[in-house]
RNA sequence: GCCGAAGUGGCGGAAUUGGUAGACGCGCUGGACUCAAAAUCCAGUCUGGCUCACCCCAGGUGCCGGUUCGAGUCCGGCCUUCGGUACCA
């Protein structure tokens, strides 16, 4: 018979949800595991292949910590706000209130057909009054430490979004995040929230957390952090000082131009009358190209002189002023002190220019290259000569601080987090504009500030609430006279930035978050989630953990103490998406194998990590594997039944078949666990098959025995196949989930190691034979069985024997002459 | 360009304090069952060679070289793919 998995896998999460077993004592916190998968963003689609890869595996880890012994709380929510509903909406003029409704609606029958141990007691979408009225809070305590503020500069702008983006959320080569238009630069007000604050806390945390490697370093990269100096130079015949920063300042003899940046504010001052036409030419050139042209890699140096000169203030000499593209206003000082022999960029510019070049740095003997960035002694460096770069770094920056002409100086690339969008769906900002005024926070006992549902959404590049009178006219809360809402509506990271926190209490109504339960239950213990998001919702995450706790909201320090990022699932190539045509629907598969078969698919796939491209090839040996696992606990109903079992079985008692299974079901519990705690889900699989494999013969073992196994199986299969080995643990005889009193079974140590082994034997290092010997034998009894071997004698006899190597229970190597 | 990860059968992938390469599964081939097919079960399946049934020999983990009794694993130099980043001073 044909594992009938729909009518046994509804059975089951009946069961569950009847018993609630998944429902969480969060007042029990003495294993407590807070499991946490990134929430689900229910845009148009409906679940995919790729969150089946993210949630069913990383569920069967939770479960197996359930069953050893761990409280488990594993909530699923929605981060329900966001441009792809409004965009919907655009399209089919199908409100995004509405639409993200339903769309949840037919998530949240998807996600319980996954048949996770989600809690849905502590479901929660970003979008209800009642969770971003929080969102408007926490702004406005960023707002009273001067941690929220607006001001006018320039920002990354989507044209086709018609919204100002972060600049975590604008890619490398220029475009944006979320629909791969070309970002452009405009001026305009906006908000932020000062991220950089925080930006050395952020980056030694890093040490603090167990997150891969690789994200951990991204987030290193992005925080760029970069220690040096700032030194002043003088400018001649001008009351005017240039302050750059240099990661170099040992190199300040070598230092024979200057660069400013072509919008710095002192171009205009400082040039001469002579160069006035060619940098006002230059400006403008800048100023018509887009950010990508003027960033490409290959593109040559480009600059014009000033006409005027700075005065090195090691050495007195006056160096001239250039403007190029290639100093941006926007890092350190917006000027640099141009070293060419030591910077490959400054080289390539002077030696276009036909500026001169002063080694400071004495290259290695034979170096053939142009400008020379590695270590050695200075020259040409006065006082500084003889001295390697660290040390002629120190010295220089003390003798800089002595004389007055600069000081120690670290510099950050993280800029700070502009969260305000021109978009319709999110949290509104919290602030009136006043004309008297000018900016009033809401109070906080107004909030929520609530979303209105009747605005016009058609981009205009200006913010869709701006339509809606009733909401932006107000009065002001300061002077009473008439006022105007913030038309704006906040980054949808700042939801994903706590929403940790208020899962363990979704519905409070005095606080953000419950903070008794937060601070016995946070950090999150293990969080599972895309790559993608290292330098975006991570960090903001991270920021905002900070935050909370510098105002005693939280006790701890980071948000995630664990970090495991799934693969992506790609099909022929490419990411799995609506437009591409090449979303794998996994409804197709679940209807037709069942959700255990699908789950079990997918962890056999290959390692949790690295993911893959999609195909269906093997799903029917999953399915085999199910149907045989099935069909054998059919063939002994009711076994367990009347039978008392003891943890181990005396394996002197077995009989020789009984042996070898009871060796392999024991070391597969122990491989099993290791391998579902460390992520590994494929290998677990397999020596669950290779365990089946060797219960063909089961009818020939005791009754006892039978029991003994078959109870055991069940629990190993429970993390990964939760409806198939429930259903099994009942046909064997047992009444209660397995989850509901979880258990877990100890391996029999003394069934881990085998009578005998294969002896691999090697004549110079390669595999002659393999002899089976007893265990542990030691060098000479196993020289004495090797030089018996005909196989072995062929190679030996007649040769002399120079070495031996011999390493217990797995190889002897003779090397011969 | 720089930083990081990865390259193993026809396919997904196993195997690392250096110790029997190819576990487990898919696919394929042959056989059993069947009137037949599907399903299922059994056997075989890295490549090449031979006096290829068993046996035996040689080669083999992207490429070239090295260390070692022994290298998928360590070292040096490349190539390719993927991810991140991009004149950050």
């Amino acid at each position: 018979m044909r594992y009938p998995f729909a009518e046994i896998e509804a059975k089951w999460r009946k069961y569950w949800e009847d018993k609630k077993v998944y429902q969480t004592d969060l007042s029990d916190t003495k294993k407590k595991l807070y499991h946490l998968n990134m929430f689900i963003y229910p845009s148009g689609a409906k679940l995919h292949t790729g969150h089946w890869y993210h949630y069913g595996p990383s569920d069967s880890w939770a479960r197996l910590k359930k069953l050893t012994g761990y409280n488990i709380f594993e909530p699923m929510g929605y981060d329900a706000f966001g441009l792809p509903a409004e965009n919907y909406a655009i399209k089919t003029g199908i409100h995004p209130y509405d639409s993200t409704m339903k769309n949840i609606a037919d998530i949240r029958m998807q996600l319980k057909n996954m048949g996770c141990m989600y809690d849905w007691n502590a479901e929660l979408m970003t979008c209800a009054p009642e969770y971003y009225k929080w969102n408007q809070w926490i702004f406005l305590q960023l707002y009273k430490k001067h941690l929220a503020y607006r001001k006018m500069a320039p920002v990354n702008w989507c044209p086709k979004d018609q919204t100002v983006l972060a600049n975590e959320q604008v890619k490398a080569d220029g475009t944006c995040e979320r629909c791969g238009t070309q970002v452009i630069q405009k001026n305009l007000t906006q908000w932020f929230f000062k991220i950089t604050e925080y930006a050395e806390e952020l980056l030694q945390g890093l040490d603090k957390i167990n997150w891969p490697e690789k994200t951990k370093l991204m987030q290193r990269n992005w925080i760029g952090k970069s220690e040096g100096a700032e030194i002043i130079f003088p400018v001649e015949n001008f009351d005017e000082i240039i302050e750059v920063f240099t990661t170099r300042p040992d190199t300040l003899f070598g230092a024979t131009y200057m660069v400013l940046a072509p919008e710095h504010p002192l171009v205009e001052m400082i040039t001469t009358d002579e160069f006035k036409f060619n940098v006002k030419e230059y400006q403008n050139s800048i100023k018509s190209m887009t950010e990508i042209d003027r960033t490409s890699a290959v593109k040559e140096k480009t600059g014009v002189f000033t006409g005027a000169y700075a005065i090195n203030p090691a050495d007195g000499k006056r160096i001239p002023i250039w403007i190029a593209d290639y100093v941006l206003m926007s890092y350190g000082t917006g000027a640099i002190m141009a070293v060419p022999g030591q910077d490959e960029r400054d080289w390539e510019f002077a030696e276009k220019f036909n500026l001169p070049i002063i080694r400071t740095v004495k290259p290695p003997d034979g170096f053939s290259g142009k400008a020379y960035v590695g270590d050695g002694p200075a020259m040409n460096s006065d006082f500084l000569n003889g001295l390697y770069v660290d040390d002629a770094k120190k010295k220089m920056i003390d003798w800089v601080e002595e004389e007055g002409i600069g000081k120690r100086q670290v510099n950050y690339r993280l800029r700070d987090w502009l969260i305000s969008r021109q978009r319709y769906w999110g949290t509104p900002i919290p602030i009136i504009h006043c004309p008297k005024c000018g900016e009033v926070p809401v109070s906080e006992k107004d909030l929520p500030v609530e979303l209105p549902y009747d605005v016009e959404f058609k981009p205009t590049g200006e913010s869709p609430l701006t339509t809606n009178k009733e909401f932006m006219n107000v009065k002001c809360p300061k002077c009473h006279e008439y006022a105007k809402r913030d038309p704006d509506t906040m980054d949808t990271f700042v939801d994903s930035s706590w929403y940790y926190f208020r899962y363990l209490d979704p519905h409070i109504s005095t606080e953000a978050f419950n903070r008794k339960l937060s601070n016995k239950w946070t950090p999150v213990d293990m969080y599972v989630g895309g790559a993608e998001h290292a330098t975006m919702h991570l960090l903001y995450a991270r920021f905002f953990h900070k935050f909370l706790r510098d105002i005693n909201l939280t006790n701890s320090d980071e948000p995630f103490s664990t970090l495991v990022h799934q693969g992506t699932i790609t099909n022929q190539g490419a990411k799995m998406s609506k437009s591409k045509g090449n979303v794998v629907s996994p409804d197709d598969f679940t209807s037709e194998y069942g959700s255990d078969v699908f789950r079990l698919y997918l962890m056999f796939m290959g390692p949790y990590e690295l993911g893959g491209d999609w195909s269906d090839k093997g799903i029917a040996g999953t399915d085999r594997f199910v149907q045989r696992i099935y069909e054998l606990y059919n063939r002994f109903p009711g076994v367990i039944k009347d039978i008392v079992l003891q943890d181990k079985l005396d394996l002197n008692l077995l009989k020789e078949d009984e042996k070898i299974i009871y060796r392999k079901l024991h070391q597969t519990i122990k491989k099993s666990h290791e391998e579902i705690d460390n992520f590994r889900f494929n290998t677990a699989i397999a020596a669950l098959m290779e365990l089946l494999n060797e219960l063909k013969n089961l009818e020939g073992a005791s009754k006892e025995f039978q029991a003994y196994v078959l109870e055991r199986f069940a629990v190993l299969l429970s993390p990964l196949a939760p409806h198939l080995a429930e259903e099994c643990w009942q046909l064997i005889g047992k009444y209660k989930s397995i989850f509901e009193k979880p258990i877990w079974f100890k391996y029999d140590e003394k069934a881990l190691v085998e009578e005998s082994i294969n002896l691999a034997v090697q004549i110079n290092g390669k595999l002659r034979n393999t002899i089976e010997m007893p265990i542990n034998i030691d060098q000479n009894s196993a020289k004495e069985i090797i030089l018996k071997d005909e196989k072995i004698k062929k190679h030996v006899d007649g040769k002399q024997i120079v070495k031996e190597i011999f390493v217990k229970n797995k190889i002897y190597n003779i090397v011969v002459k």
